[in-house]
DNA sequence: CTCTCTGCAAAAGGTTTGCACGTCC
DNA sequence: GGACGTGCAAACCTTTTGCAGAGAG
């Protein structure tokens, strides 16, 4: 059932190629919240005989949160870029031994008076991680 | 005034070598609180003709790490350690273009009804950023 | 037909590791 | 003297980039 990724990626902007179908499939077909990596996307789409090279996968992921149909997930493993493809603002808790996310409602938490960001800046996100173990 | 480092070392139970007291000496000479990567130490020491190797560095600060010395800031930029001399709890706001963390207190940030991190699971630690451009 | 995307390979960037030597206690 | 730390170089891993060719509109 393709139609709903090219459609999807087609509202998003972007040209509905083979592998981005493909990744939109395999990361929205079913609707569920997903924490994914690049080398797990990559994996999945070589068990399924769908290969796509990692340097493109990540473009295509990266193509994604450009378009704001993925966010990006900072500040749980150093060094390894994790994808959500929960977009409304909420929060994660981090199990260090297990390297997996959890989600945490954004009404969990509340912001209290913060200090104004250096003159000029606006903030554009907001990242709360509880690291657990 | 090396005196200072040395106990400040071994009350942490670290050995005083020279590389740490150098380095414990940069950190904490001052008192100041300070965000640093292991690069930015690397050349402040090369500039003062102490000359430490960048592996040597690492080892360092995850020591100083280990040793609750000092902080590693998580959700700042991918791929890069960034380690703050303040222990105490608190957050950051992260500039996305001049790449600098600034402080915000920790009672400007309130968490409520935390759900129940998974089971067995404890909380070791909590970081709030937030990212300004 | 044109512009964009993909595959591939190589580069880049930051951090870690292995080993022989030096040093702290 | 014995354990631990350091210097150095090489390895490592994830992510990005450059380029030629393929594909979408």
């Amino acid at each position: 059932m393709n139609h709903d990724q090219i459609k999807l990626l087609g509202a998003a902007g972007l040209r509905a190629t083979q592998p981005r179908v493909s990744i939109a499939r395999l990361l929205f077909g079913d609707g569920k919240d997903r924490h994914v990596t690049a080398e797990w996307v990559a994996e999945q789409l070589d068990a399924a005989d769908e290969n796509i090279v990692l340097a493109s996968v990540y473009n295509t992921l990266n193509a994604f949160v450009a378009a704001g149909l993925l966010r990006e997930v900072h500040g749980a493993e150093r060094g390894v870029a994790i994808f959500d493809t929960n977009t409304t603002p909420h929060h994660h808790f981090y199990n260090e031994k297990t390297k997996k996310l959890t989600d945490i409602p954004a009404e969990a938490v509340k912001v209290l008076k913060l200090p104004a960001a250096p003159k000029g800046a606006k903030t554009v996100g907001c990242d709360v991680i509880i690291r657990v173990r």
